[in-house]
DNA sequence: CGGGCATAGTGGATACGTCAACCAAGCCCA
DNA sequence: TGGGCTTGGTTGACGTATCCACTATGCCCG
């Protein structure tokens, strides 16, 4: 184990990237709900829907794409399901699966929230840093990301 | 409004940076459970009352240190009275207001808890980056967060 | 074949977040 | 002094996350 404590660089980075966390996701968030009725997680859900080529896709296999335990996958959909925004089918080939389509009230609503969605994230996220900020982000979380794997409990 | 969509290195970056969101808050939420029993949230909150000279903070004073609704905070303490970690005390001078106070548990808590997620943050987080990418990475979320408050709805 | 293990999905308990309604107390000024 | 606005805090409704237990299948191997 190293040394525990963070110096005071450290602590100032870590105070502003938690800040930065909290903000944005409540700015996103908020506006996307003020503006399509949808919360984030909805829209995680149609987009991994409009990504996949078949019309139909298992819920395991939404549940690995989206990273989401099956637990969480089963409940938000009911409630996505309650608002029409998908379906469920039926799967014959295995009995205990289900199948889980957008329908056309799905398709509608993220064709209307995405471009609002990513020009807010341009605006607040990437209009203000230069393309080299862009990629020394992008390699920070990679690190992150790789370390978070190797680093173990 | 700027154009909608994002280039490919935005959207990898964005994607990158979602993905380390999740997956550390995930990694240190879960440890920190596991290894003292808190949640995040809780030890925000002991982070906070321990870091004021008073021995009673009012309800009010913490909810704006912790940029937390006061509907949130009064819930949450609601349930870190119960579990013994904090205690209300009346406010005497405005009889509508309250003080909370750590308790001795919530010390011994806090006081064992902070090193180890202290030094996860540094494992997982710090080790990984040189200097220059802590400030750069510093400078970018500063400029968000900026950015948050000027861009307007 | 059939028992045992793995897999797919649901459901309950509990924690947590927001919003909006509410109450009580302070404050301000005609 | 006495309405009316503001402020401090709680509460209820509801959406969302996690953990864990449970059901129903499917599958594998003796």
């Amino acid at each position: 184990m190293t040394e525990p404590w963070l110096d005071d660089e450290q602590q100032q980075a870590w105070r502003a990237w938690l800040e930065v966390n909290t903000q944005l996701f409540a700015r996103l968030s908020r506006e996307l709900q003020a503006a399509n009725g949808l919360s984030l997680q909805d829209y995680d859900v149609l987009v991994a829907l409009t990504e996949v080529s078949e019309p139909s896709v298992r819920m395991r296999d939404l549940g690995v794409k989206l990273e989401w335990e099956k637990s969480r996958l089963s409940k938000h959909l009911a409630r996505m399901v309650a608002r029409g925004l998908v379906a469920r089918r039926d799967c014959d080939d295995d009995r205990r699966g289900a199948f889980v389509e957008i329908t056309d009230e799905g398709l509608a609503a993220i064709r209307a929230a995405a471009p609002g969605h990513a020009a807010l994230v341009r605006e607040v996220f990437f209009d203000g840093l230069s393309r080299t900020q862009v990629r020394e982000l992008h390699a920070i979380c990679r690190t992150v990301l790789d370390r978070l794997e190797t680093v173990e409990a």
